[in-house]
DNA sequence: AGCGATTTTACCGTAAAAGATAAGATTCCT
DNA sequence: AGGAATCTTATCTTTTACGGTAAAATCGCT
């Protein structure tokens, strides 16, 4: 997690979390109860400062009753799957 | 990881990853170099195995050029966020 | 069957996630 | 201002992801 796009994709997810978290009323330590996550964690991950995994992710988005896709939701290439990024940075080349 | 829903979610997030390279006819050789992960461990999340962090399923997302929501896209509550579980397994009672 | 490519598995080392706990720092009250 | 709740940060331990490498296993091929 050295990139840059990472960083605001971590910020990007932890403040959809914190969103959600905050429509629902619930504090961190009633997540952590829900969630079996400590609240130190959920902060970290919510600040953007953690890398979490998939099922961390997943007992968050299940503890608020939304979709994974919710609280990632990734602004890039959201959703046709049909879209050509002109030149995003990789380039497929002598490989494929 | 113990649970058996999460067992199925990395499975599920596997086999969408190794459709999506099929479809792109990529080795995992190929993919690894695109994503900077190492090939045994593209293998790992592919069969299920291994849970892995955010910000590596977004490089394999990214180098497939799909969204991660694609990637992801859980089985459970997919997509209106409007939708209730009716009784999904957690029940927040007195908290919230 | 045999060969080459691809994939899986195993082992080791490093880095980082996650839990527990505690101590600061904020925020929100009255 | 003072106090309580909430959130953040730090430290320590355990677990696990990840890379590298190498060895198996599997899967086309002709």
């Amino acid at each position: 997690m050295v990139d840059d796009a990472e960083k605001k994709l971590l910020a990007d997810v932890g403040r959809r979390i914190r969103e959600t978290r905050a429509v629902q009323g619930l504090s961190l330590e009633q997540l952590a109860r829900l969630t079996g996550i400590s609240a130190p964690a959920l902060s970290l991950i919510e600040t953007g400062k953690r890398d979490p995994r998939l099922t961390t992710l997943s007992r968050i988005a299940d503890a608020m009753r939304v979709s994974l896709a919710t609280i990632i939701a990734d602004g890039s290439h959201t959703a046709k799957a049909s879209d050509r990024a002109p030149s995003g940075g990789y380039d497929l080349g002598e490989y494929q």
